[in-house]
RNA sequence: CGGGGCAUAGCGCAGUCCGGUUAGCGCACCUGCUUUGGGAGCAGGGGGUCCCAGGUUCGAAUCCUGGUGCCCCGACCA
């Protein structure tokens, strides 16, 4: 930020912090009053998605998706960067391959939508269309709610010898999941997401590329979410059905509770054998193959919205901005703000920064000031007949609502610096809230006051029973997040049995 | 699947208890004028199967019966 002259005004709407005196925003329901209120008008104030006619399912409108598109442009590149490649699978899985793999099975089925006919026709008895009873499927459908079952049938066509190892594959795809309770983005009937697939020779390898794809999750989740995540493997209890380790990250939520953002799955041979996937190794000696699934979903979006945004709306990471910076003529648009913005956008795009300039005439700045912030580009620019005077713009900060003025010369180099700024800010203040929030105890009668009264994570030793696990969960709502990769050793014993401590688990309630 | 609540204009609501002008208000939308450094003002205008189906009645948004849909809270889950 060096060369660049820095100007405050003296009268109220320049000072370099603003009182916020207006209640603006007004129809957000605030944080405290209600924070499943407050997500729900965010996701609808902001225009990122709205219900459907279709239960469970929501529209993901633009601004929700570019976010989306954003996370998974660059999520892909780091996909390809490790290795891996795309390829598609069948929307539709016949129904008998979800039974062939048992903890898969019953994981799933209860959830699982059925395509059972091919055919609608007119209704003989009045209006509208039926299902025609004589179009009936021989063999149901199941829609995915994830693809190992009909990637690995496919797989064993693909797999034959070592030589065909590792398969790195990943999909993305849309999945569906019947769930009870819908909410959007983070639990939707119907989402997105992306499932890698992959195969290998080794046990050892197959680990090490589910503990490889975790720590992408985590990287991702921080550098560009700038959302702070635990790293751990779940318990037995909360694993992937048809998994042998499950590695999650698990951020805190701005109410205190745990996210899982995403999930990497080390399967061990469950799905060759249900499936028959065996090659031959050097030794012409026929061997099972070592597999794993990983996938993050369009949830990623809700939990980007529950970790940064505010009262007054979105708050969305520079980079995972569609729309770093926009840019309001105040009062309105004229030949010689135009031309200053427009100079200002040239630059900016020079150096990698999506800007828009805003010239309608029809709402006043106010409105405008507003409407950014609701849907929470990072940056804005204020320009007016005073600015120009001076040779400088208002430069706002979404992140922490200061506003100040910056000469036009070099405007350009000082936006992109505070765009690295605000996205270093988001991920300094979301770490210090998780800090604040995180609690050790060593005694149940701790741990149910500290939830009780606190909440947030709250470290702990268990025993590794799963009697532990459900009992905890059952008289407190709490559940073991995961066994976290940093100090996993037991400090104690456990805190519900009294036993020996075999983990230090991280609980905490979660969505 | 349990417990609550709601259904009237694109959105948010009043009216329903106690049936009776042409179903109303705010926001949004359209037109015009005046405004314009944090959600502008005034005037005019358009927009409704009052969730659906029966019933009672001279007359139903309103009363009765039966459906349906949605939202919220729990249990289940990415």
């Amino acid at each position: 930020m060096k060369n660049v002259l820095i100007v405050w005004f003296t009268d109220g709407h320049h000072n370099q912090k603003t009182e916020n005196p207006i209640p603006m925003a007004k129809e957000i329901t605030p944080r405290e009053e209600n924070y499943s209120q407050w997500y729900n008008d965010i996701v609808k104030k902001a225009g990122m998605a709205e219900n459907s006619p279709v239960r469970g399912c929501m529209v993901i409108k633009p601004h929700g998706y570019a976010i989306w598109e954003n996370m998974k442009n660059q999520l892909d590149k780091m996909f390809k960067e490790t290795g891996h490649v795309n390829a598609y699978f069948p929307l539709f899985i016949p129904k008998s391959f979800l039974s062939k793999e048992a903890e898969h099975v019953e994981g799933f089925a209860k959830e699982c939508a059925v395509v059972t006919h091919h055919r609608l026709m007119n209704n003989p008895d009045g209006p509208g269309v039926v299902v025609d009873p004589d179009a009936k499927l021989e063999e149901e459908l199941i829609v995915r709610p994830t693809s190992e079952t009909i990637i690995w049938d496919t797989y064993r066509n693909w797999i034959k010898s070592y030589r065909d190892l590792p398969l790195l594959i990943n999909q993305w795809a849309n999945v569906v999941r019947w769930e009870m309770r819908t909410r959007p983005f983070l639990r939707t009937a119907e989402f997105l997401w992306q499932e890698g697939h992959t195969a290998h020779a080794t046990k050892n390898e197959a680990v090490e590329e589910a503990k490889k794809m975790h720590e992408v999750y985590a990287r991702f989740a921080e550098d560009y979410m700038a959302m702070p995540v635990i790293k751990g493997a779940k318990t037995a209890n909360e694993r992937f059905a048809g998994a042998n380790d499950t590695y999650t990250i698990e951020a805190m939520m701005q109410d205190g509770k745990a996210l899982q953002a995403g999930t990497s799955h080390f399967l061990g041979q469950n799905f060759a054998k249900a499936f028959d996937v065996k090659y031959l190794d050097n030794n012409n000696k026929e061997v099972f193959v070592w597999a794993t699934s990983w996938g993050v979903s369009t949830r990623l979006v809700g939990a980007l919205i529950m970790c940064h945004s505010d009262d007054d709306g979105l708050v969305i990471p520079p980079r995972l901005a569609a729309t770093q910076v926009v840019i309001v003529p105040i009062p309105k648009a004229n030949g010689e703000i135009t031309a200053v913005a427009e100079k200002i956008i040239a630059e900016l795009k020079e150096i990698g920064i999506t800007a828009i300039y805003d010239a309608d005439k029809k709402t006043r700045p106010g409105f405008k000031f507003a409407e950014y912030e609701m849907k929470g580009i990072p940056v804005r620019l204020g320009i007016g007949k005073r600015d120009l005077e001076n040779n400088v713009v208002e430069v706002a900060r979404r992140d922490t609502k200061e506003k100040m003025s910056v000469a036009i010369d070099g405007i350009a180099d000082y936006v992109k610096n505070l765009l690295e700024e605000i996205q270093e800010n988001l991920l300094a203040k979301a770490k210090q809230f998780r800090t604040d929030n995180t609690h050790e105890v060593s005694t149940y009668d701790e741990f149910k006051s500290v939830l009780e009264e606190k909440g947030g994570f709250i470290y702990a030793n268990w025993d590794g029973t799963t009697e532990t696990e459900l009992a905890v969960k059952a008289e407190t709502g709490a559940t073991i997040r995961c066994i976290p990769d940093d100090n996993p050793e037991p400090t104690g014993a456990c805190m519900y049995s009294g036993k020996e401590g075999k983990h230090r688990v991280l609980y905490a309630k979660a969505y």
